[in-house]
DNA sequence: AATTATTTTTAGGCAAGCCTAAAAATATAA
DNA sequence: TTATATTTTTAGGCTTGCCTAAAAATAATT
């Protein structure tokens, strides 16, 4: 009854999952890691990764992990392009805040149409990165570096600017709301403690602190 | 894997295609009229019907037909406001034509997210009618009467303006493109052949020979 | 009223994606 | 190397939504 296509919407997800946790040079993943990543049962993803094997999304050798081929990696990229945007409209154009979106964008990531998101790059503009800091795919499949570090590697005295973060969970972008901790704040380390890594900052001129946990999920640009 | 609702996506297509079907008054609607509308086999409708009856979104009588319940009636008109805002949205803001937009309204009107639909509705300046002159049930499900009458109940010599269609067919649609009618063309009967019913008008001044068929599927505000 | 035609339901199957439990393979530790 | 622990696969099941074929019910004709 619907649009026939590469891959269905599960294996999109997977795809997608894949493809997160390969990092940017694409190491092999383990089935249990999928598994634990998209929360089913690792013969789940035993049977969906010989079926994206027969299909050349992927590629696998046992007891070596699974990863991507240049087909199935196009495909996730295309995934990502389409979540970014949509994540980006919802806040930019209907007015969502960054720790809403996220949800909704996993249900537009699936829309399948070429020409349309095409056209929703370039209403957006174009951008260059999503609400979160991530960078958003061109047309061609294209992913510009956006040179973010975690704030957790910054030394004492050192500063920067807040460009992202490492994290989609709406309970830990609420967090960095209430900090008033956003993208464009501006950053400075004070002080690191020794015994559990945690940092006192000023953000915006305000001293706060920062869990090591909290820090390392939050992405500058280093001055 | 996916977000949990009142009723899955193939049951939300069953349920629209019901209230399409039954028009206005909520006629009762046969297995096979279903079953023809939707590309189904009745078989696949009777037990799709079994299921939503139990769900209480329609009500059977053998040999009677099925009719949405008040709760069924409402799902079906949130998924059309849907359809039908999201239309809009591609036409208005991302540049689509109006016979482009319909298979991917098919796609968006499933995404799950009344406030999403909300805030798009406001986005879109609270538009009353979708590009094809259908009226977009508002956020409470109040549908307003757009008072359009077929462009084949008008006497030779009666004028009017054109304020949508009856028909989504992108074959249809394209045609209308050709011959330059759109919403908002002026439409003056000159003359109907008594023979096969076709109209000899004038549209924006040009002077065109219409179908029956297709004057028919032609609607109007008349003057 | 009886026959024929149409509509609808039941019965039995299939594919996709998920599950649990058990078996097999691999990795780690002793 | 042998034993233990972990990971992965296989085997068997379940639900949804579709199919075809056959049976049953209803409607239309004669
Ligand atoms: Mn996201
Ligand atoms: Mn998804
Ligand atoms: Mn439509
Ligand atoms: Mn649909």
């Amino acid at each position: 009854m619907y649009l026939c296509s590469v891959a269905t919407l599960a294996e999109e997800d997977y795809i997608k999952a894949i493809y997160s946790l390969s990092g940017i040079d694409g190491n092999p993943i383990s089935t249990s890691s999928i598994s634990g990543y998209l929360g089913v049962n690792p013969a789940s993803v035993s049977g969906m990764v010989k079926k994206l094997s027969a299909k050349k999304l992927l590629e696998y050798k046992r007891s070596h992990g699974t990863s991507l081929t240049a087909k199935g990696k196009k495909l996730a990229i295309g995934i990502v392009r389409k979540h970014r945007l949509w994540e980006t409209f919802l806040v930019e154009k209907l007015g969502f805040s960054w720790e809403e979106v996220h949800d909704l964008a996993e249900q537009l990531e699936h829309i399948r149409s070429e020409d349309l998101i095409n056209r929703l790059d370039g209403y957006l503009g174009f951008p260059k990165t999503d609400p979160h800091g991530d960078p958003i795919p061109d047309k061609s499949g294209k992913i510009a570096q956006t040179g973010l570090i975690s704030l957790s590697k910054l030394g004492s005295g050192e500063n920067g600017v807040v460009g992202g973060v490492g994290n989609q969970d709406s309970k830990f972008l609420k967090h960095l709301n209430q900090l008033k901790v956003g993208i464009g704040s501006e950053v400075k380390v004070l002080n690191i403690n020794d015994f559990d890594k945690s940092i006192e900052a000023s953000i915006d001129g305000k001293k706060i602190f920062l869990s090591d946990k909290l820090a390392s999920q939050i992405l500058i640009f280093k001055d």
